[in-house]
DNA sequence: TATGGAAATGAAAATCATTTTCATTTGTGA
DNA sequence: TCACAAATGAAAATGATTTTCATTTCCATA
C-alpha cells in the first residue's frame, strides 16, 4: 500500500478542502504539477484510510473529498443562471445532530442544499 | 420523453422497493421478462421525476432506487449497513425558506441527508 | 381498415469515473 | 555501490450510466 503524496493534500486544502479526486488532479496539472492520475487516486484514497479526508458523493455519483473537521458550508444554487450563495447552516447541524442521536446514529455527516430561481433569472 | 415501463415498477415493489437499475434488470432476466437494459434505466429515471421513486447512492457511487411516499422527507443512512431511515425535516424546510427570501431566492426547492453509523454497525 | 406520425424499445457504441496491471523509477539501508 | 521495497504513472480493464439510432408498437383519424 503507497502513503499519499503531500502535494495531493496540499491542492486539495488549496480547492477550498472540497473536490473530487478529477478535480484535484486537474488543478494540479492546470499548475503545472507533474502527477498521475493513479497518485491522485491513490493518495486520497491513502488520506481517507488515515482519517485525514471524508469522502462524500455527488448526485451524479462522483466522490467528493473533504477535509475532515473542516468547518463546511452549504450552498444556494441558482438553476437559472447556476450561481451560487455561500450560505450559513448552523440550524442544519443542529437538525443532523438531533436526528442522528434520536435514531442512535454515530459519526454523522450531512449534505444540504438548496437550490432555486436567483432575483436576476 | 419516454413514461415507465409498469412492470420495472412492480419489479422493484417486489425487490423490496430498494435495489439498483442493474439489480432490476437482473432480476427481471431471472424471472424471464424481456425487456432492455435501456428501458430499465429510462422507467426508473421517469419513477424519479413523477416522484414515485427516490434516488440514494451506495458507498460504491451506484444509485439505487426506492419506493416513496409522497409526504416531502429526508434520510439518514448508514454508512455501514446501508439500512436508511425515513425522518422529518421541518427545520429544513424553515431554513431554506428563510435562507432563500434572503437572498431573493423564488421557486425553491432542496436537498438534504444525513449519514453516519447506525447503532447496529 | 389503412395510414402516418408519435412514443417506446433495445442493441450497440460512447462516456466517464475509478481500479488494476505492470514496467519503470526513486529512495534507503546495508 | 548494491539490492530491494515503495512509489509512480501510462495504458488497459471495469462497470455503471447515457446516447445513438434503427426498428417496432400504439393510436388517432381519414
Amino acid at each position: 500500500m503507497s502513503r499519499s503524496n503531500p502535494r495531493v493534500l496540499s491542492t486539495l486544502e488549496r480547492a477550498g478542502g472540497f473536490a473530487s479526486a478529477q478535480e484535484v488532479y486537474r488543478l494540479m496539472q492546470r499548475e503545472g504539477e507533474s502527477i498521475g492520475l493513479t497518485t491522485v487516486y491513490r493518495s486520497l484514497q491513502s488520506l481517507v484510510n488515515d482519517k485525514i479526508v471524508d469522502v462524500l458523493r455527488r448526485d451524479d455519483g462522483e466522490a467528493i473529498y473533504r477535509l475532515c473537521g473542516e468547518a463546511h458550508h452549504h450552498h444556494l444554487v441558482c438553476k437559472g443562471c447556476g450561481d451560487t450563495v455561500e450560505i450559513e447552516g448552523g440550524a442544519i447541524e443542529k437538525w443532523a445532530k438531533v436526528m442522528a442521536e434520536e435514531h442512535g446514529f454515530r459519526e454523522v455527516g450531512h449534505t444540504a442544499e438548496i437550490f432555486g430561481l436567483c432575483a436576476k433569472c
